[in-house]
DNA sequence: CCATCATTTCTACAGATATAGAACTGTAGA
DNA sequence: TCTACAGTTCTATATCTGTAGAAATGATGG
């Protein structure tokens, strides 16, 4: 078991990343739809730049909600459950 | 039962209140001991300023995690279970 | 009424953040 | 190799936000 300021300093992070709207967006299309790649949710969210995109999906991984997976040229990701049911169980809800 | 659109901004804004360390501890404060008053509430903090924590306060009020009742001239915050439970259980734990 | 305490509002400011264009890296296929 | 595509990094910018001091509001007790 981690300690309770790092612990504290996780869910800072889970929680920022899903405080903000494109964000939380494609939280919640992961959890729906799995093993979505860049420009496929970029499609999904319309009116995105790339390189906001990618900024979003730094922050989502770095906090480890998301995991990401290379495939060749593709990166899919995927919501990390475990997280989730920690810090946003609504998510999966 | 609210819509999705109206749900995930109240998401965001819960969130939002969330991923901030001062209110992230004010929040699980209040978990841990209920109707604290304002004045209480900054000196379990240490070192926040009147005018920072009524700020705080307000964000998390606003995102309905917390609400407040008054009682004379002092206000008492509790966390509000309901909300906690639907986006944020961890407060909870 | 006055002084005091609880809390908010006003104002200002430094630092964080969301956004996107342009240039870049890396992979796959022709 | 050349081209096209996937995704990142760099740079810039406008907006947002956390912070606190000072002044204001409001309730309490003497």
């Amino acid at each position: 078991m981690g300690d309770i300021q790092e612990d504290m300093g996780h869910a800072v992070k889970v929680y920022k990343a899903l405080g903000e709207p494109t964000r939380l967006k494609i939280a919640l299309l992961l959890t729906r739809e799995s093993n979505l790649c860049f420009t496929a949710i970029g499609e999904k969210l319309e009116s995105v730049a790339g390189s906001t995109l990618s900024h979003h999906l730094k922050q989502l991984t770095d906090s480890g909600l998301i995991d990401s997976r290379k495939s060749g040229s593709f990166i899919h990701y995927n919501v990390n459950r475990e997280i989730a049911e920690k810090f946003a169980p609504y998510l999966l809800a």
